[in-house]
RNA sequence: GCCGUCGUAGCUUAAUUGGCAGAGCACUCGGCUGUUAACCGAGCGGUUGGCGGUUCGAAUCCGCCCGACGGCGCCA
């Protein structure tokens, strides 16, 4: 191949030994000659001198470009460069108390890639323009730093369930049953028939544990509920877990235990991310195990001692967590709810049958991160309470199964991944947890 | 599903409560060799979300619709 031919996009930089960003801040670079390359941050243009502020995934460093060191027409287009132009820049780099961030690169090569268009978002914009403009948002500090968080926490999730010896098992996502009541799904056009967006893996890792044993999962869930809050999408990831034998200690062990995992990954991987987003990290450094687990009932009676108008038998609303959470420092369970608040598949207490053996793990901002609960084994139960919740049990009929051919105590939880970055992060609407957001009132872009 | 707030230039907003739609940022042009949200001067930019009504006159008042945001409920 001739030197013409070969990659004519690349140029005079080339692609190779280009500096981050962020080893320049931290003066590794100093005195040296560097080339960078990235993103046009801001521009201040005084005359015969002009600062271009650029930004790479690790930073922001200011170049100054000289009239003097450039040909006129090269300077005069690097002057016009308008804000997210992509360039290249070779120069020294030089220690300046003038410059933001304490160090400068004197530019004497630039490239321009490409010289941008006007860009839509600039200082103080209001919500709705910067979720229109998610796309171009993603380029912020604030988003990249959720989702550098948000990586680590999915990191996290496949190495502890894996490092305590769980398989990673897939449910289908088009499924033809509903799994926590029928209202709330999106359905979905197959050939003839319809589907639906599944809601959960729970119904599929149920069969699964018969070959597999213990499993888990990180895959979307999908919820048709019109819910305008901060902490509902309709469309997020789930981890999910299911475990043999398990029983409601196990898995409040093993919601602990991930929980805690997170949190030190996070602490490990993402210090600067949690202090750009002014996360409290002394509340995160200090958190340990055991979290408190309370009964639904005792939760109840705390609440009524707090003066709340609260009555056993009734879920509990968002003033009603909020209290609770308050009363603790750390996360916290509860369990024993009775059973007319909660899914069918739930196992009934043996020492007291209007209640389950299931738990909510709740934390302050957020409300609940983790429900889980040993499953019933029973056809008889299950079929009852489906009947009871207005389902028809024949659409079940496979599920119903994995209790007729040797039945086995088993038990899982389900943990909804924006809402323990909401809570790491300290996010006031769960939308920033994820991001291309869907909301009853929002799909695009 | 319910309750509330809002919709004016590309963006953020003002308009004396019904009387000439105005500004800042961005952009364009001009000036400036150390700017820090640079600065100085000029210019471009409006179907005031849409439709209808009241009025001599509507961004402003009324009705309907559309959209967004916040809260409750439902849930992870």
């Amino acid at each position: 191949m001739s030197e013409e031919e070969h990659a004519p996009e690349q140029n005079s930089l080339g692609k190779e030994n280009f500096a981050p960003i962020e080893e320049i801040l931290e003066g590794e670079h100093t005195g040296e000659e560097v080339k960078i390359r990235g993103w046009v941050h801001r521009t201040r243009d005084i005359g015969n001198m002009v600062f271009l502020n650029v930004r790479d995934p690790s930073g922001v460093v200011q170049t100054t470009i000289a009239s003097d060191e450039f040909e006129e027409e090269k300077f005069e287009d690097l002057k016009d460069l308008l804000v997210e132009s992509s360039l290249k820049v070779k120069g020294e780099v030089a220690k300046d108390e003038r410059a933001p961030g304490g160090y400068e690169i004197r530019a004497s090569e630039a490239e321009i890639v490409h010289a941008s268009d006007d860009f839509p978002i600039h200082e103080d914009q209001s919500v709705e323009h910067l979720l229109d403009n998610r796309h171009l948002w993603l380029r912020s500090r604030r988003m990249r730093d959720i989702l550098n968080v948000r990586s680590t926490v999915f990191e996290g999730i496949h190495e502890f369930f894996r490092d305590e010896g769980y398989e990673e098992f897939h449910s289908p996502i088009l499924t033809p049953v509903a799994c926590e009541g029928g209202a709330t799904l999106f359905p979905v056009e197959y050939f003839d028939d319809q589907v639906y967006l599944t809601q959960s893996w729970q119904l599929y890792a149920e069969a699964a544990i018969f070959g597999m044993g213990d499993i888990y999962t990180i895959a979307p869930s999908f919820r048709a509920e019109k819910s305008r809050t901060p902490r509902h999408l309709t469309e997020y990831w789930h981890a999910e877990v299911e475990g043999l034998w398990h029983d409601l200690d196990d898995i409040i062990d093993l919601g602990e235990g991930l929980v805690l995992h997170l949190v030190e990954k996070v602490l490990e991987k993402n210090r600067e991310e949690l202090k750009n987003l002014d996360v409290d990290l002394e509340y995160l450094e200090d958190l340990e195990g055991p979290f408190p687990i309370i009964t639904y009932e005792e939760a109840v009676s705390k609440l009524q001692d707090e003066g709340m108008d609260v009555s056993y038998g009734e879920d509990f609303g968002v003033p009603e967590e909020k209290k609770l959470t308050s009363l603790f420092d750390k996360p916290v369970f509860v369990t024993h709810y009775p059973k007319e608040i909660k899914a069918f598949y739930m196992k009934r207490d043996e020492e007291d049958e209007s209640k389950v053996l299931g738990y909510d793990l709740m934390v302050p901002h957020v409300g609940e991160l983790i429900g889980g609960s040993v499953r019933e084994t029973k056809v008889e139960s299950l079929e009852r309470r489906l009947e009871e919740g207005g389902e028809d049990p024949s659409i079940y009929e496979w599920f119903l199964d994995t209790r007729r051919y040797g039945s086995v105590p088993h038990a899982g939880y389900g943990l909804g991944v924006e809402r323990v970055l909401m809570w790491l992060c300290d996010l006031d609407h769960i939308r920033d947890a994820v991001p291309f957001p869907r909301t009853p009132n929002r799909y695009r872009p």
